[in-house]
DNA sequence: GCGAGTGTATGGTTTTCATCGAACACTCGG
DNA sequence: CCGAGTGTTCGATGAAAACCATACACTCGC
């Protein structure tokens, strides 16, 4: 019986179960769509949660990636003392098509 | 000169002059999301501000129409003593594809 | 020119949400 | 076992946004 103290696993929410309303309220944060781009330009598993320039606090932070992941768009994974992140593009794209093709490659108006 | 007193007409926004964050922000709103669903199912210039099926009252609502002017999706115009409403939808799919298919045409998940 | 119908503007209330500071949990290297 | 590093949770604060009720502006039929 290995019952090893592990942090708690966080929570994800499958895509498929994520109203629209629920992804574009996730989108529609400046802080929130910096990180799905940032982390979009990025490998998976390779970003932890802190490794991204966004100008808040560590407890803000920490809570715009819950309202990812309760979004569908971002999963998690305990390595060692961090947690590394993953954007799920491809269950996402299945869920919602195109639309992080266009919060990613969006260049603002002139 | 016919200087004729006319009503304001309201000011509108290009879907080009959009940025993401504010098309995401317009829609990520159920009286809005509802408002652009039922105002899709029907033809152009047909449907007054009064004429949509939302729980809020005039003066909410005619703020939640000032918004979906100012993301560019929903042009209107002054036909006697009502505003009639037109979806945007060529301008608006040229400047985020796919987006409004994406908020018509979806199925809450079970 | 009234009065009904329709929409906007204003002022104020309530709710929601992003944020922070501080305290707590876990992992790992000395 | 301690201390540094990392992330979550809690409580509180401040700002943004939705909302309502009222008052105002415009159009039209009578």
């Amino acid at each position: 019986m290995t019952t090893g103290s592990h942090r708690a696993a966080p929570e994800h929410t499958h895509p498929d179960d994520v109203p629209v309303l629920t992804a574009l309220a996730a989108l529609a944060d400046p802080v929130r769509l910096t990180l799905v781009r940032e982390l979009a330009g990025s490998a998976a598993w390779t970003r932890s949660c802190g490794s991204f320039d966004v100008p808040v606090g560590k407890a803000a932070l920490s809570h715009h990636f819950a309202v990812l992941r309760g979004a569908g768009l971002v999963e998690q994974r305990d390595e060692g003392p961090r947690r590394v992140n993953r954007l799920r593009r491809p269950e996402f794209d299945a869920r919602f098509p195109g639309l992080l093709d266009l919060v990613l490659r969006d260049d603002e108006p002139s």
